[in-house]
DNA sequence: ATTCTGACA
DNA sequence: TGTCAGAA
């Protein structure tokens, strides 16, 4: 269960997280209000989210484009387990270390979970929204 | 420079 | 949902 894991971490700040899914601050954080995800926060207040909660952004991005409301979405998608609730919140030092998360970095965790991903039925960061990353 | 919450011409 | 203000 090392894996699950390291796709709970809290890692990237809202910032990365609008990039990789291509959704707004505003967006993303609506989508917490009503419990869609419940991403970590530093010590801060700034948000902090893992691997699973950009799939499951990925997810609600996904069901919104077909049409689906935040009331649709809540029916057809699971409430956040309890695990990825208290998701590994990086503690102060890791935290500092984290601030400079470097885009090649980024780019080989995104590239590694796109692998691993696939390599269970899961399916990861879903292909051609996160494909985009590394298309050349 | 970034992100957070609250509010609404 | 966008966007702006005022505060971390």
């Amino acid at each position: 269960m090392t894996d699950d894991i390291r796709r709970n971490m809290a890692l990237f700040p809202i910032g990365i997280v609008m990039k990789l899914t291509d959704l707004t601050a505003r967006q993303i954080r609506y989508y917490e209000q009503h419990e869609l995800i419940v991403p970590a926060r530093t010590a801060g207040n700034q948000r902090l989210f893992s691997f699973n909660d950009v799939e499951r952004l990925l997810e609600i991005k996904a069901l919104i484009e077909k049409g689906v409301n935040i009331a649709g979405i809540k029916q057809v998608m699971l409430p956040v387990s309890r695990e990825s609730e208290d998701a590994t919140v990086l503690n102060e030092q890791t935290e500092v270390k984290r601030k400079e998360l470097s885009e090649s970095q980024l780019h080989r965790m995104l590239k590694q979970d796109l692998l691993q991903g696939n390599r269970r039925g899961k399916v990861s960061l879903i292909q051609g929204e996160l494909s985009r990353f590394f298309q050349r």
